[in-house]
DNA sequence: ATAAACCTGACTAAAATAGTCAAGTATCTT
DNA sequence: AAGATACTTGACTATTTTAGTCAGGTTTAT
């Protein structure tokens, strides 16, 4: 099991993003040269971002991003969800030949992975964008 | 981020094997025919955890495998590391360009992999094969 | 106008995953 | 002793995912 950039990618730049005050737009261009991730990349990262609606984007020169909503209200989950990047521990086929359909017959772990998400999902549920801006100043001093 | 089929495969054939007797050893076979997997992949599994001494084997007729420790003994952090599944959260480069080395310079959201880490870690420590085993049992009645 | 910056979709190299395949060795049963 | 069962090991491979790149736009401030 392992967090992929994707997801890392995205937390990082809307951290660095929250940083500054969300009234200037933050161009990608410096979001890439601060965290040292590909510019093109961060345009597909940005572009779901911005389809669920949590950060809003300023066309044009002097252009960027800025968060759609207040940093404590976004919650990591939010995030991870937007960049397709889902706890997902169970894949139980469709076609299952064993008989694990998340219904009548479980397989023999069936619950723990339930579980496991739910574990985990709660971590990304309490975590807000604002809790990891605090924790880099914090840092910081 | 997801579990690997690896993982959970030896989490199912080690539940599935410790809900017999571990006085008769299961042979692959059996356990391949009941939860689904494949006999080769099941052996390849099952090296890896012989070597970590969660099972032992028995060879010849009638051979197969039987846990080496207690079930409430074998946490399932245990069995994830056996089969290198690891929770790794973060790959901070150590030919870092921007400084994230896990050292001086820690990159915006290094400490929040750190958490999370330790908050499945956690989950994982505290389960036991037991506690799956258990699990089933109650569900059947 | 033009440059900065967003926007979109298609493409791709590399790595990881989920196995398969082949050729053993050990031990029990008869 | 023979045969069957079952563990043991290592190499191989198709598929999928990941982590980007690339090309060609559109929008807007100055």
């Amino acid at each position: 099991m392992k967090l992929t950039s994707k997801g890392r990618y995205a937390v990082m730049a809307l951290v660095d993003l929250a940083r500054f005050d969300n009234i200037n737009p933050v161009s990608l261009r410096d979001i890439s040269l601060r965290q040292g991730i590909s510019l093109d990349y961060l345009e597909q990262i940005f572009s779901k971002l911005r389809k669920k609606e949590i950060v809003q984007s300023v066309r044009g020169t002097q252009g960027g991003y800025i968060l759609n909503k207040k940093a404590k209200e976004i919650k990591l989950i939010n995030i991870f969800e937007a960049v397709d990047e889902k706890v997902k521990t169970v894949q139980c086929k469709k076609e299952s030949k064993k008989g694990c359909n998340g219904k009548a017959v479980k397989c023999l772990t069936h619950n723990l992975w339930d579980e496991l998400e739910n574990h985990i999902n709660d971590f990304f549920d309490k975590k807000s964008l604002e809790d990891l801006v605090k924790d880099n100043s914090v840092r910081r001093v």
